[in-house]
RNA sequence: GUCCCCAUCGUCUAGAGGCCUAGGACAUUGCCUUUUCAAGGCAGUAACCGGGGUUCGAAUCCCCGUGGGGACGCCA
C-alpha cells in the first residue's frame, strides 16, 4: 500500500461539486448539505465547484438555477461561483473547471513525462473491436494500447502529423491492490486491475472526470469527499492518480444512494426528485432540508425536527448509514406540516407572500388567518383552497349540506341567524363570545338545539357538513358575507 | 461476465456481544377529545434476508448463499 500516511492534521476543507445540467437533485442536495454541515461543525471551508467539463450538457442557464436551488435551501458555500453574479470567490479559483484546463493540461504532461501517462491513438472502431473481442473471450474489456510504451518523442512526431491522441493512465506497473479507509463503509480494497488504462484527456484536450476531480480536490486542499456512493469504484482511479501526481489523497467517505419507491436510483422520470420542484409545491425549505438530512443520518438523540444549527452542532461525519434510503414524500409533507405549524403568525404570512404575492394582496391584515391556515396547511401550496371558504361570491351549498337542510328543521334557525346579523348592534365582525351568544339566542327562540342547529349554522356559513371548528374561524368573516350566504340558502 | 458496496417494521431509522420481550418517527388500525373535518392525546398491527460458524451468550463478529445497487465510457 503506497498511501502516503498524511498525519499532521488539515484544515477541514470540503465540497460539492455539481455538473450543472438541469435543476439541484434531491440526492445531490443531501450531499451538497452533509458537506456543509460538515464543514460548519468543524468550523472549516465549504467549496462550490462546477464541473462543467461535458460541454454538451453543462449550461449557464443550468449553473444559474443550481446556484439558486441550493440558495434557497440555505447552503451557503465559502468559496466559488457568486450566487448573484457567479463571479469567482476564493483564493483557489478558478472554481469552474471548463476554467481550469491549463492546470489539468500541466499535470498531464507531469504524468507524461514521469512516464505515468502516455498518449494513445486508438480509433473509436478500434476500441469497439478490441471490447467486442474481449467479451466475446469473456475477459475485463479494458483497453490494450499498443502506444503504452511508445516515447514522448514518437508520439509527438504522430501528433506533428496530424494524429489525433487521447491521453491515458497507464496502470502497468502499479501495485496490485489499493486500499484506503472509507469514513461511511470502512476499509474498502479494490485490485488494480479493476480498470484498464482509462482516459486523463480527450482528444480536444478536455480533461475527464476523474482526472479533474482528483487535480482539483488536489490543488483546493481538499480534506474530506462525501460524495455518493456511485463514485465509490471512481475512487480506485483518482488514487491511481493521486499517487502518480505525488499528492496525498483526501479522505473519502461515499454516501448511499437515494432510492425512488421502487428502490432504484432516484431518477427525474419519476415524480418530483428536484429541490425547484419542492420549492414550487410550496414546501419550507428548512423542512424539505431537515428531512434530507435524515436520508441516510440520524440525529443522536433521535430528533426528527431540528434546525439547522441543530444539525450543525452534531454533524461530525460519523452516524452516516451505508444503505440506501427510499424517499418517502409522504414523510417529507408530514415534516413540511410541522415545520409550517411552528412558524409564528407573521411568519407564516411573510413565507406565503414571498411565495405568492397574490394570496394576500389588498387583505388587510392577513395574519389573522395563519391560525385557521396552520391547523390545515401541509404545504403552501394549499393556502388558496382553504382561503376560497371565505370568497363570499363562489359560496354555494353542497348536496349533502341540501339534504341536511331539507330534512331538519333548519328554516327557523337560518331566519333567526339572519335576523341576529341584521342587528346593528352586533359589528362588522362577529366575536367568538358574539357568536356563541348569538347561538344560545337562537336555541332559545326556535327550541332547535345539538346537531340541527350547529350543522344549520355551519351549513349557512360555509355550505357544507363539515370542515373547520367555527369559533376558530367566525371573526374572520365580515357580518355581511355572513348575512349574504344565510341569505343564498333561499329559505 | 468481472470487481466493489449494501441488507432491522410498508418507509426513514435506533442498535457498535448480554441493557432487545428489538426502541422511535412516517404511514396504517382502533379509541379519547372536538356535537363536523382536521389537529392533538392514547393504544394496536408490523422488522433483524437465508444457512453455517465463533461465543456461556449474536440484530450486532466471521464465512457461504440469496437479493438489491453501483462501476467497468473520449458521461459526471
Amino acid at each position: 500500500m503506497s498511501k502516503p500516511v498524511d498525519s499532521q492534521p488539515r484544515p477541514v476543507r470540503v465540497r460539492f461539486a455539481p455538473s450543472p445540467t438541469g435543476y439541484l437533485h434531491v440526492g445531490g442536495a443531501r450531499t451538497a448539505l452533509y458537506n456543509f454541515l460538515f464543514a460548519r461543525h468543524h468550523k472549516g471551508t465549504f467549496v462550490l465547484r462546477i464541473e462543467d467539463t461535458d460541454q454538451a450538457r453543462s449550461t449557464e442557464e443550468s449553473l444559474k438555477m443550481v446556484l439558486e436551488d441550493l440558495r434557497w435551501l440555505g447552503i451557503q458555500w465559502d468559496e466559488g461561483p457568486d450566487s448573484q453574479t457567479r463571479q469567482d470567490h476564493g483564493p483557489f479559483g478558478p472554481y469552474r473547471q471548463s476554467q481550469r484546463l491549463e492546470i489539468y493540461k500541466k499535470h498531464a504532461q507531469t504524468l507524461l513525462r514521469t512516464g505515468r501517462a502516455y498518449y494513445c491513438f486508438l480509433t473509436d472502431e478500434e476500441l469497439e473491436a478490441q471490447r467486442a473481442k474481449a467479451t466475446a473471450e469473456n475477459r475485463q474489456p479494458h483497453v490494450v494500447s499498443p502506444y503504452a510504451d511508445w516515447t514522448l518523442a514518437q508520439a509527438q512526431e504522430k501528433i506533428d502529423s496530424g494524429g489525433k491522441a487521447v491521453v491515458r493512465f497507464k496502470t502497468k506497473g502499479l501495485e496490485k491492490d489499493y486500499t484506503f479507509r472509507d469514513l461511511i463503509r470502512g476499509e474498502i480494497t479494490f485490485p488494480s486491475d479493476m480498470v484498464g488504462d482509462f482516459v486523463l484527456l480527450r482528444s480536444d484536450g478536455m480533461p475527464v472526470y476523474n482526472f479533474c476531480c482528483a487535480v482539483d480536490d488536489a490543488e483546493m486542499r481538499i480534506s474530506h469527499v462525501f460524495r455518493a456512493e456511485e463514485h465509490l469504484s471512481n475512487t480506485l482511479r483518482q488514487l491511481m492518480i493521486y499517487e502518480g501526481l505525488g499528492y496525498s489523497p483526501p479522505e473519502f467517505g461515499h454516501l448511499s444512494l437515494v432510492l425512488d419507491e421502487d428502490r432504484q436510483k432516484l431518477s427525474k422520470r419519476k415524480g418530483a426528485t428536484s429541490c425547484h420542484e419542492f420549492m414550487r409545491e410550496g414546501y419550507h425549505p428548512e423542512a424539505l432540508k431537515n428531512f434530507i438530512t435524515l436520508l441516510g443520518w440520524s440525529h443522536p438523540e433521535g430528533k426528527e425536527i431540528f434546525t439547522e444549527t441543530e444539525a450543525v452542532q452534531c454533524f461530525d461525519g460519523t452516524r452516516l448509514n451505508p444503505a440506501g434510503a427510499v424517499f418517502d414524500g409522504t414523510k417529507l409533507k408530514w415534516m413540511n406540516a410541522q415545520w409550517l405549524r411552528s412558524l409564528s403568525d407573521e411568519d407564516l404570512i411573510r413565507l406565503a407572500n414571498k411565495f405568492n404575492p397574490g394570496w394576500f394582496k389588498g387583505v388587510q391584515n392577513p395574519e389573522r388567518f395563519a391560525a385557521y391556515l396552520k391547523n390545515y396547511l401541509e404545504t403552501l401550496n394549499d393556502i388558496p383552497e382553504l382561503l376560497e371558504i371565505f370568497n363570499t361570491e363562489g359560496f354555494s351549498v353542497t348536496p349533502e349540506a341540501r339534504t341536511f337542510l331539507d330534512t331538519h328543521p333548519c328554516k327557523p334557525v337560518i331566519a333567526a341567524w339572519i335576523s341576529a346579523l341584521s342587528d346593528p348592534s352586533v359589528g362588522d365582525f362577529l366575536t367568538v363570545e358574539k357568536f356563541t351568544a348569538i347561538q344560545e339566542l337562537i336555541k332559545n327562540q326556535t327550541g332547535v338545539k345539538g346537531k340541527p342547529l350547529f350543522l344549520s349554522l355551519r351549513i349557512a356559513i360555509l355550505g357544507k357538513t363539515e370542515g373547520a371548528d367555527l369559533k376558530m374561524i367566525i371573526g374572520l368573516f365580515s357580518v355581511q358575507s355572513l348575512l349574504r350566504r344565510a341569505q343564498a340558502l333561499g329559505l
